[in-house]
DNA sequence: CACTTGACCTGTCCGC
DNA sequence: TGCGGACAGGTCAAGT
């Protein structure tokens, strides 16, 4: 799924597309993909224009003139994909190949603009959802009241990491890496690279870590989602940004996806294991679980 | 309190 | 070629 990186990718691209396009209609294919506490969210949505994107965590949110927001959460499989009526049928068009022509049979909402332009929300797997809240709603979100802050902030320093982990001080260090409500926006993919750049075993508990390392794992934190932004996010099976384009982090990545090959630090041969009930990617040599 | 499991779903891959 | 089972990047609720 999209973490951080992919999320922010989305945005960005979505923040050059959608803003002064109004919403002309709405097509739910799959109910549950759109949810709002308002009957008629068609009546709701139809006639906005959309203000902004902005993202928190891995949760976009489109605003809208009329004081309303769309929350959208992406979950594993989620994808926003903006076309313009001209790449509707272009069947040459370089999307063409990644994804083909849309809707597709992923295709749960599709939001058509009065410029006949559409965004397209596909999901595979229909883990995630799209809610219509008052903007002045959304912090009230359990999500939003819970969630830890940005790993990227100027304002987040190494400091406010350690003392958020060590919350956490019996935990394993890669579960607590997951968990939203200690830092926002880590998933699988980010987490096994930045404990793979601290050379910390992913089960170690947080109270074994020394200032050094949490110090240095903040570092590598921050390092692989800022290079994960860089490379337009990682694309593993299901992500695309908002034109349909694939992420090439991946193609960066030292551990992900990685088992049978050599650790680019030491050469000693990538395992993938089971940790925190997620699939992990580690080196044994640079990896040593600290007791 | 911390961890695991199951649920939400579809699709793909692997072994028989 | 077909079929069963495991597995896939996230989050939440419930159980131990």
């Amino acid at each position: 799924m999209p973490e951080l990186p992919e999320v922010e990718t989305i945005r960005t691209g979505l923040q050059k597309l959608l803003p002064g396009r109004q919403i002309a209609s709405v097509l739910r294919i799959w109910q549950k993909s759109l949810l709002s506490s308002q009957q008629d969210v068609d009546g709701f949505l139809c006639g906005a224009c959309i203000t902004g994107v902005r993202r928190r965590a891995k949760v976009l949110l489109i605003d809208l003139s009329t004081n309303y927001t769309l929350v959208i959460h992406l979950k594993m499989t989620g994808q926003l994909v903006f076309r313009s009526d001209a790449q509707q049928f272009g069947a040459g068009h370089p999307t063409a190949s990644l994804i083909g022509d849309l809707p597709d049979r992923s295709t749960r909402v599709v939001i058509k603009f009065s410029d006949n332009s559409n965004l397209f929300f596909n999901d595979q797997r229909k883990f995630g959802w799209m809610r219509l809240l008052p903007t002045t709603e959304v912090q009230n979100l359990d999500f939003f009241k819970k969630v830890g802050p940005e790993p990227l902030a100027a304002d987040f320093l190494a400091k406010d990491f350690a003392s958020r982990l060590q919350r956490r001080a019996k935990s394993g260090t890669k579960a607590v890496l997951l968990d939203q409500t200690v830092v926002a926006g880590i998933g699988n993919i980010y987490a096994d690279e930045s404990l793979w750049a601290a050379e910390i075993h992913p089960s170690t508990r947080v109270q074994n870590l020394s200032q050094p390392k949490l110090k240095k794992l903040f570092v590598a934190v921050q390092d692989v989602l800022r290079q994960g932004i860089a490379k337009g996010g990682s694309t593993d099976r299901n992500y695309v940004d908002s034109e349909g384009n694939k992420g090439s982090f991946l193609e960066f990545a030292k551990v992900f996806r990685r088992e049978g090959l050599p650790c680019p630090r030491c050469g000693t041969i990538i395992q993938k294991i089971r940790v925190a009930g997620r699939g992990t990617h580690i080196c044994p040599q640079c990896q040593k679980e600290l007791k």
